[in-house]
DNA sequence: CTAATATCAGGACAACTGATATAT
DNA sequence: CATATATCAGTTTTCCTGATATTA
């Protein structure tokens, strides 16, 4: 507010990227201290979420989408198969490949906890946020969208 | 989309708050392989941000901030007072309390660097985003804050 | 005596890097 | 042989919990 600003809009960008980046902090711990649904972790929803809306896809393919080392997108997809909420099957054209899908119990049990559930993140935005604050905040995650994924 | 919705808008929500909830991992991933401005640490630059803008602090007001354990952030402030950025000086009004403040040097490496500064997070907001969507994103941010906060 | 501040010590978790086996 | 997939093993980072000294 108090800066000469050289660059156009050069203060008004950067505040904005800090503010981003302070926000991302505070708001993932804020999600971990309250747990998530059904007691998944931040990027086991992810996986979940990503394989209901594209449906199955391998270690590779998940790890590309969510920005992360295989390696790492392999020890959850291995936590999720050990807890029933996906499945793997040999891809019959590539022998390297695994592809993974969402199991019928997960499926179902997802659509359950959607209405039943009433955690942290969806209490506040009910609560804190009107209509049309709402629908700004979904305009605005578009956005962060193409961010991240630039 | 393909819901029948029993109660009004509750899938709208949900959607919205695992969205979020995604997003934010995902950013909090990108923005550490990128690596932050100036080699610090996401906490580390929401507390010199916070320095800043409202002044001296102590480490237990930090972490009422961040939302965060007062054991958490005096770590953080260790390594920011080991660095040069801040400096603490005792409360002469309370003996319990160390008042932490931005070190001269730091307030003037802030200002030479937001110039400078040519991160992931700015360029993309640059490149990405147009000057109505990146109003569009900073009113998000309100709404944002508004979240983390309660 | 109770509450708040700060700090020491150890632990959990998520994601990382490096190395390896296998299939294309 | 070069590339892609998946996985094993170990490391780093960040924040956590528990315990303690000090001051209000």
């Amino acid at each position: 507010m108090s800066e000469p600003a050289n660059t156009p809009a050069s203060g008004q960008e950067a505040a904005l990227a800090t503010d981003l980046r302070v926000l991302a902090g505070k708001l993932k711990r804020r999600l971990r201290e309250q747990g998530s649904a059904g007691d998944l972790t931040g990027s086991q929803v992810a996986v979940l979420s990503r394989l209901e809306r594209d449906g199955p896809a391998t270690v590779a393919e998940l790890a590309r989408a969510e920005a992360m080392r295989p390696q790492s997108m392999g020890a959850i997809t291995a936590v999720l198969e050990a807890a029933g909420h996906i499945q793997g099957r040999p891809d019959p054209a590539d022998g390297r490949r695994t592809i993974l899908s969402l199991t019928d119990a997960c499926r179902a049990w997802i659509h359950a906890t959607r209405a039943a559930r009433e955690d942290w993140l969806l209490r506040v935005i009910r609560t804190e946020l009107s209509l049309p604050e709402q629908e700004e905040l979904a305009r605005a995650l578009v956005l962060l969208r193409r961010i991240v994924d630039s």
